[in-house]
DNA sequence: TCACATTGTTAATCTAGATGAATGCATAGA
DNA sequence: TCTATGCATTCATCTAGATTAACAATGTGA
């Protein structure tokens, strides 16, 4: 994950911010081809559906990218919304710029394991999704990022979960009684 | 989705194959780093789980590459099985040589760009599993993929969605009865 | 400091979809 | 041709998780 400061340095179309707790870097609908890349701190993409419940797609702690992927790759306003969860440093580059910019044969392929990964996760996802009920995702989600419940209140790792918190509590109220 | 050609000539080590319905192209737990690019007919992958319920992942008819990303990405052994639905024509390629042969760079960024709209599919599928009904999704497939219905059976489809066959069954009983 | 919002928990009720079983139909294979 | 296997449908039942609501504990901001 070291590799990528070679492309972040390289565009120089690429800046620096430092957002804070609360602060919204990229809101739905918006014609956005941004990608965020997380020096510190923690962000999350997430939608809102019809009936204004929030879904987590993904949380991205340092060393991360987040984008909107979907929409860039169709030219499409934007579906997912990004904000800050911890006060951060995020590296902010065009989409243009990182696909098309003169970098090196390295550095694209580079990129291309990025996005591979990226796909690796979200294949997992669809897996588990379909196959395993909450208390195994939620299992599964303490198995793959271990620090992220100190980090994030419980309602939002539910929502990552695709569950109501309620339910949440009543998994983890279980599972303390099992020990 | 031409400009792949361009890859698969250069790919000396690319074979093509005519696997015949039925037939399995790769199978769970092998350590597996092939790539199929489905010229002609369809493919499917998916996970079998502990309960020996199928769930699909993907279906790939022409034009559209299939593969283990997540394995391949983290060099294990492979979770989903391949197979063929239809008589297919399926270019072979190894990963190694796609991620790491000498493509140019044009070759390399299309690369990147198959990969973000595997990437974007796989997106909507997340956000669609977490925050759509199952009629929604059902409605859904219907517009993306308004071919597949006439050529794979429904249980398939109901599986793709993470559902039950009686499931999808009453769903489209319920739909009918409305028209 | 006091109001007020946010978070997590519990409990009662409801529902989408799972499960299990039976039936009719079509296709395939000896 | 007959038999068997797979597919779709329907129905009765069950259950994981949603919904609604009430309440305590903690934060937050004027």
């Amino acid at each position: 994950m070291e590799k990528i400061n070679e492309i972040l340095t390289l565009d120089s179309n690429a800046k620096i911010i430092y957002p804070k707790k609360g602060e919204i870097l990229q809101r739905e609908n918006e014609l956005n081809s941004k990608i965020f890349y997380v020096k510190k701190g923690l962000l999350r993409s997430f939608t809102i559906d019809e009936k204004g419940k929030e879904h987590i797609f993904i949380f991205a702690s340092a060393g991360w990218l987040i984008a909107d992927i979907e929409s860039q790759e169709f030219n499409q306003p934007t579906e997912l919304f990004i904000d800050c969860l911890e006060k951060s440093e995020v590296v902010v580059l065009d989409r243009a710029n990182f696909m098309l910019s003169n970098l090196t044969e390295i550095q694209l392929k580079q990129n291309a394991h990025l996005l591979a990964r990226r796909t690796a996760v979200l294949q997992r996802r669809v897996i588990m999704l379909m196959s395993a009920s909450a208390k195994e995702r939620y299992n599964r989600f303490l198995e793959s990022y271990p620090e992220l419940p100190n980090r994030v209140p419980q309602r939002m790792i539910a929502s990552y979960l695709g569950i109501t918190p309620q339910a949440l509590s009543t998994i983890r109220r279980k599972m303390v009684r099992k020990n």
